[in-house]
DNA sequence: GTGAAAGCGCTAACAT
DNA sequence: ATGTTAGCGCTTTCAC
């Protein structure tokens, strides 16, 4: 009947609601619910009881408008099936979460227009900040970013110059130093399998580190092959089996995209008959536990994963304090020599 | 120097800025943004030129606010370094978004009060409707879903009521069928080895439903080996490693918490010199793709987790728009016999 | 320490 | 088809 908020029946109760059960005004209520400085002792008390009395829930959407900056930092990722970003997100998740921000998660399969169209979205929310493992980005795209008007951390990859700021490790360099360890294990005979790695910006800079790498040496990659889809455990399995029709076993290194390529080479390995190393070295990337748990340790390169989804969270709640922060932090790489090399 | 929003630099420009470029209402040019519907096509036109001209990202925090339903989701799951999470979070993305929606996630690490801080801030979001995959939840949790006033679907388990919506399977099934499976195949000394289960509401229900079946035959499990910690590859290989201790093989058949565990055991078998399954059978739960990669395919119980993932989406979607959605929906599962067994 | 007024950027409702 | 008015629920001034 009454237009009055606090008559409205089975909906939230508003601040307004709160502040009148507290006899107080609504932006005493407001203050006492958030740090309660600048309130009495009694006011505090006597707010925070009605609050709990309503079951009062506070609408940051509200809040948010009124006030200021969002609690909310958009995060793209290009999957989530690659347990890589699973890692990242929960290292994002859990850094945000416990500065009181909550991610927006949007996810662009290695889609670049995909992706486009949920920056657009995701910062239609106003967010904080942004978190981007890029995919092959559009022009319009870091466009976008760069004129978001927010913190952006362009994670994984620290080779490319940031928009603003990057953490991640050098994935080139990752390549590079996979093809010096092999080449000093005595491979000269060196393979390439990966999958679809075109709308991979991370895969690609590791595969070109990778050949830079060789070719200090004189070596060129012996062959490469490439299966559609995502990685996955089967498909290194049926991708290794699809080399060994081009290429003789026997001295022969193979370098995966990652680690789930890897593992599917062993079983297939295995299956096969083939001896690794003798007949077919295997080295990975990612250093996922899968790999390390293998009869023979996998040959990998370890990145961490959580480090850069917590330094990117910390990189951002440090913009929102004000901070400075580094345009680019290097959490770095180590090369992890298995029993498959 | 003005107040008027047409002249805040480099602010974000507003509707009202669009509005007046384009040299209509505020509401003419909210409405040519959206839908298009009640507006003259060259009104549409010049509003979104005008848009397009000042880079316009609409705030959907405002929107939200005066117009009614958000457009967010909030996501609440136990872990993401489960990949079955994983999967699941990545189905809900994708039917979120193609609808327009986009998650806000929270991940509770399978702490009860930790999940229930989750709710109240997710919900302080006022999202259009929740998904939750509960971690054994708290009293507190339930009577803030069931009075959330949005839809809520908790996913993974049906056996429980449901609070709102509920899209999974039988936990308590699948153990079963586990059992059953084993049973008929003329095992008899059966043990089960698994992480630590306190928390996790569905393995502890797949552990209930597989003592259960046994004991419709009058089998007890031979041995538990439990082990703290999330399950993963190198902990399965650890506790069987254990169960071996206590446990002569033979004859003997092993039940996973899940198939990251069950593979870890298969490694260790590799590594043993043992064989399987004449000296130890496996068998997991989920059948995740690098179980069904091994030289012998795993045992194990297909869940279909992107269709978990669908499903929710789809119920809330459905809800969003008014129509009657069923309160379970079983998503059913598949034991997959595989070469361990 | 507390409050009144104004407004964040948008849309629903009711005009016209 | 377009505009006017009045908020959504909160916080930022600026008073007292």
């Amino acid at each position: 009947m009454s237009t009055d908020s606090s008559q409205n029946g089975d909906a939230r109760p508003t601040l307004a609601e709160v502040a009148r059960t507290a006899g107080v005004s609504e932006i005493t209520a407001s203050r006492a619910l958030r740090g309660g400085t600048h309130v009495a002792r009694r006011t505090l008390e006597k707010v925070e009881a009605a609050a709990r009395a309503l079951n009062y829930v506070p609408n940051r959407l509200a809040g948010t408008l009124a006030g200021g900056r969002s609690r909310q930092v958009a995060v793209v990722l290009p999957s989530l099936s690659n347990s890589v970003f699973a890692d990242v997100l929960n290292g994002l998740e859990t850094h945000l979460e416990q500065a009181g921000h909550h991610p927006i998660l949007g996810v662009s399969n290695y889609d670049p227009h995909h992706e486009e169209r949920l920056v657009a979205d995701l910062l239609s929310w106003r967010p904080a900040g942004l978190v981007i493992a890029p995919a092959a980005s559009t022009e319009a795209t870091r466009k976008m970013l760069a004129g978001a008007g927010v913190p952006v951390v362009e994670i994984m990859d620290i080779d490319p110059a940031p928009i603003d700021m990057a953490v991640g490790l050098s994935q080139r360099a990752a390549g590079r130093a996979m093809a010096h360890y092999l080449i000093g294990r005595g491979y000269r005979k060196i393979a390439y399998v990966g999958h679809d790695i075109s709308t991979d910006p991370r895969a690609t800079t590791r595969l070109d580190g990778l050949e830079q790498g060789l070719s200090e040496a004189e070596i060129k990659l012996a062959a490469t092959v490439i299966l559609p889809g995502p990685s996955s455990v089967p498909l290194g399995r049926e991708a290794v089996a699809r080399l060994l029709r081009e290429v003789e076993p026997g001295g022969l290194a193979v370098c995966f995209s990652n680690d789930d390529m890897a593992v599917g080479a062993m079983f297939h390995a295995l299956d096969a008959g083939l001896d690794v190393p003798g007949d077919i070295a295997l080295a990975g990337f990612n250093a996922l536990a899968i790999g390390q748990a293998l009869p023979l340790p996998l040959t990998s390169v370890a990145s961490r994963r959580d480090e850069i989804g917590a330094l990117a969270a910390k990189a951002l709640l440090a913009r929102f304090a004000g901070e400075d922060v580094a345009r680019v932090q290097d959490v770095g790489f180590r090369l992890i020599p298995g029993a498959t090399t």
